[in-house]
Parts: structure tokens; sequence; C-alpha cells
DNA sequence: GTTCCTAGGAACACAAAGGTAACTATTGCG
DNA sequence: CGCAATAGTTACCTTTGTGTTCCTAGGAAC
């Protein structure tokens, strides 16, 4: 199976966004990101239930490289460095949204005594 | 880190859904399920770019089996069986509506040109 | 008669993803 | 002095994901 190029995701708007978008903790960083605002790294390392912290480094360094999060470093002593959304990672929050309406519809489904 | 039971997401809607919809193909077939309606194993096959036989059968046994595809099998030579979404199935469709649009949006954000 | 088609299942092997532990530098606190 | 705290990095190892190949049954087309 060859590589995929940008150029060939570019043809289909899900795809491209799922190829920045797939893997198993970005849509949980997002998430917290979304409803958290700004936190630093060891906010989110706690906020993110079983993310590891070289997971965390890997998956903010990709949202970053894509622009989807910024990462501001403050010089202090301990270190400091914040994280938020950046303008196209704020909007992805209708994603997260949908994804949570559906999680509320599909327990509903599995367990009606709780809708 | 110990695994998750149901219960443990159930607490929240979001991880509960990514619990389900999590995996590199689930939201591709759900995409194509939810454009084109009743699809075959192979036409699902081919219609989802780069998936393997293997991964497709996984991937529809594991949607099957949280009751968002449903399957029918005709005893015919040579074999048919149809893959569609239920009724919780066709209510992801807001989530892939949202990916959709919000890959159109990062896709201007990274290409002007194209907006 | 030979070959193609479908919807997978089974076994094997490799690559990618992910976890764990150890380490750094500097300041503040007791 | 000795320990805690932060934001990572690196090396090593395990687990999971995924691909590949081979196989089936029986009618249809050639």
């Amino acid at each position: 199976m060859a590589q995929k190029s940008f150029e060939d995701y570019m043809e289909c708007p899900f795809h491209l966004a799922m190829s920045v978008l797939e893997g198993r903790w970005k849509f949980a960083i997002l998430y917290v990101l979304s409803a958290r605002g700004t936190l630093r790294f060891k906010e989110l390392e706690r906020s993110v239930p079983g993310i590891s912290t070289r997971m965390l480094t890997k998956e903010l360094k990709h949202l970053e490289s894509h622009g989807i999060v910024r990462r501001v470093p403050y010089a202090t002593v301990p270190p400091k460095v914040e994280y938020s959304l950046t303008d196209i990672g704020i909007s992805v929050s209708p994603v997260i949204d949908e994804i949570s309406k559906w999680g509320e519809q599909y327990l509903a489904s599995v367990d009606p005594s709780t809708s």
C-alpha cells in the first residue's frame, strides 16, 4: 500500500481531517483543551486518563506541527509550558461536541434506563 | 494501566463514544456506509481505500457487535452479505459531517487558495 | 473442463504504537 | 543538605495492529 500524500487527501475533506486527527489520543487531548482552555504539560498529563508522558509529547508535537495546538514555553524554573488551541484547533470543537452527543445516544440505546 | 470497563466510560459520553469508534478504519467504514447506504462486503472493501480483507472483517464484526452495523447474509452462491447502518449507526452521521466540515476548514487554513 | 467470483477464516510475520524507567537542570522548601 | 517539582528526552521492551498468503463452495461464463 503506497503512502498517501497530502494531495491525495485534499480531494476528500473527511480523509484529510482523519489523516490529521487519527490516533488513540488526539481527540482526547483536543477534548480537554477544548473544555478547559490553556493547560500546562503536567495538567494535560493528569487530565488525559491513561496517557504516558511520551505519548503526550508526541501527540502535542504532532498537533503543534499541524497548527492545531499552540505551545508557549516560559524560561522559568521549574519549566512551564502552556498549551492551548489555535483558531483552527478551536474549530474542532463541533466535532468533539457531536462525538459527545452521540456517546449519550449510544448509552441510551445500550442502557435505556439512563435516558 | 488497568483495563477500563464499560462502567468507567459511562461517566463520560465522549470517552464512551471514542471507546467504540476508535481505530484506524471505523470512521472510514461508517463514512462510506453513511454516504452510500447498503453495501456488500467486496463493495465496502473497494470503497475504503487501503483496507485489507482481514481488517474489514474485524472492524465490521466489532461494529456489528456494538449494534452499529447490520449484517444480512444470503445463502447464495457466490455468497452475498449486505452491510448497512442500524439506527444508532445512522446517528453517527452528524459526527462524520462535522469531521468533513472541519477538513474543509483545515484545508482552507493550510492552503487559502482553495477557499 | 477450467477459471472466476464472493465472503470470509486461519496461520504467520513484521512494523508501528505504546509503556516503563532512568536522567537532566534549577529553584524552593524544610 | 536532601527532596520535590516541571517538561521533557532517550533507550529498551512489549503489545497491538496490520498485511500476506492460502483455503473453501458451487454456480456462471468461456
